[in-house]
RNA sequence: CGUGCAAGCCGACCUGUCGCUGUCCUACUGGGAGAGAGGAAAGUCCGGGCAACGCAGAGCGCCAUACUUCCUAACGGGAAGGGGUCAUUUUGGAAACGGAAUGACCACAGAUAGUGCCACAGAAAAUAAACCGCCCGUGUCCCUCUUGAAGGUUCGGGUAAGGGUGAAAUGGUGGGGUAAGAGCCCACCGUCCUAAUGGUGACAUUGGGAGCAGGGUAAACCUUAUGGGUUGAAAGAUCAAAUAGGCUCCGGGUUAAGGGUUGCUCGCCCGAUCCCAAAGGGAAACCGGAGUGGGUAGAUCGAUGGAUCCAUCCCGUGAGGGAUGGGCUAGAUAAAUGACAGGUAGUGCCGCCAUAGGACUCCGUCCGUCAGCGGCAAGACAGAACCCGGCUUAUAGGCUUGCACUUUUU
RNA sequence: GGUCCGUUCGUCUAGGGGUUAGGACGUAUCCCUUUCACGGAUAAAACACGGGUUCGAUUCCCGUACGGACUA
């Protein structure tokens, strides 16, 4: 199973995440706010995490709720592989909690999310 | 051995699986090797490097600093020293006050350049000043045979000793002196001026002179001296796609585009620049192609080898400087250095076992401890963002050294 | 990353060396009313924290904590 995280599969462009922003759709499934945005053009699915500096003041914290997320989503990754022709998607995930949450937790809530994702 | 204080240092380690960011090798989108947060990376409080822009010279303004000497690339940082304040001990003295030792602290230039402010209380708060008091004179009252003493009182004056107020009241203590008092005079202390000596200097010591100038506040304005050009790496430099548009060249090209009327269409109306005398041609507009400059997305550099680290020696009281040898190991950019699992060591608590010892109601019970085993818990503060030198703040636990104290044993 | 500012009753605020720290809304009690509302009276309630300067600090200075704004 492919486990690998690499850059391509973040999304970094200014312009795409300007893009994103401005027309996604989204859905709250707490402690994330989810922000997608369906794409005709483009190789691979992208994924954008962001930690509030307004929820989380120190710099450690949210490192390490980046850290959790990005290795949850880089093993739930595959179910939302592209089998049947459906669309590649570019993924906002916002971390709305003030409080730092367990890794099995994120965890779970982050499969549910993917599952509900692969459902639009 | 324990506790406390001070200084310095460390900031648990190992393995496996799956990953992330650079580097190198091999290879062709795979594989391998090796590297990957801190003492504060933090706060952004100072200083410097670096970069762009600006810049004749001088003045004003603004900001910062403020005992001295030194260190340093520089500093508001540091070192050494000076002075002061406070506390303790001791000592001299009648006292005021002074000397010595130890410790702590000090943003420590100027209040005699000027301006402002000093609530309440108090007579008065800064050119001095008389509330009570003390003393003198004068008038008057009382008493008295009279003069007139003592006392009360009005007015005028002297007096800063005493009282009282206050954070602060115009040198202090003692003596002389006086109507009462007063540096009015004297001794000592303090203050100011001045000279000599010592010291690079802050300053110190000693001598001489002056009865004594004079409240506090500059973290109030200010004065003096010194320093500061402005903006910050998102600075700045290089390369540069697509699309639109600019310029140049080549080719085509004189066709009408457009506007009004109308719900819409047709129709109708308006409407065509310049040059050559004209037919016509040329230029411009327009269309197509090629080239080119700027420059957006993006990429690269800036950007990680440096006022560098370690060891030894030399110079210096010290901060620090010099020489020699050796080492180098994050460089990301919507931003890497992790997730999960297991183990080891140390710390704390609990239990078990064993035991030096102590107490008692001495077959026994309790306290307590070196070592061992098992279980549980916690593992701090905190994440590089161009780079350095400092400062400040946060920090579980551990180690080393020094000092002080307590207990036990000898 | 850089620059600048603020913190005063429960809330919004005034005060910039000597105040009983003022006002509005809110709260509590009393009066008015048959009752409620309105109105009236009274009361409680605050200078973010730690140092320093000063006789005296909410105010001035330094540090810390927290909050906010601008810049791109």
């Amino acid at each position: 199973m492919d486990r690998k995280f690499p850059k391509s599969e973040r999304l970094h462009s200014r312009k795409l995440i300007k893009e994103l922003f401005d027309k996604s759709s989204s859905f709250f499934l707490y402690p994330f706010k989810v922000i997608f945005l369906p794409v005709i053009s483009g190789e691979t699915n992208q994924v954008l995490i962001s930690v509030s500096k307004k929820k989380l003041k120190r710099a450690v914290d949210r490192n390490l709720i980046k850290r959790r997320i990005r290795e949850a989503y880089r093993h739930h990754k595959h179910m939302l592989l592209v089998e049947d022709g459906g669309s590649i998607k570019r993924i906002g995930l916002i971390y709305v909690s003030s409080d730092l949450m367990e890794y099995s937790e994120i965890q779970k809530k982050l499969a549910k999310i993917l599952r509900k994702l692969t459902t639009l």
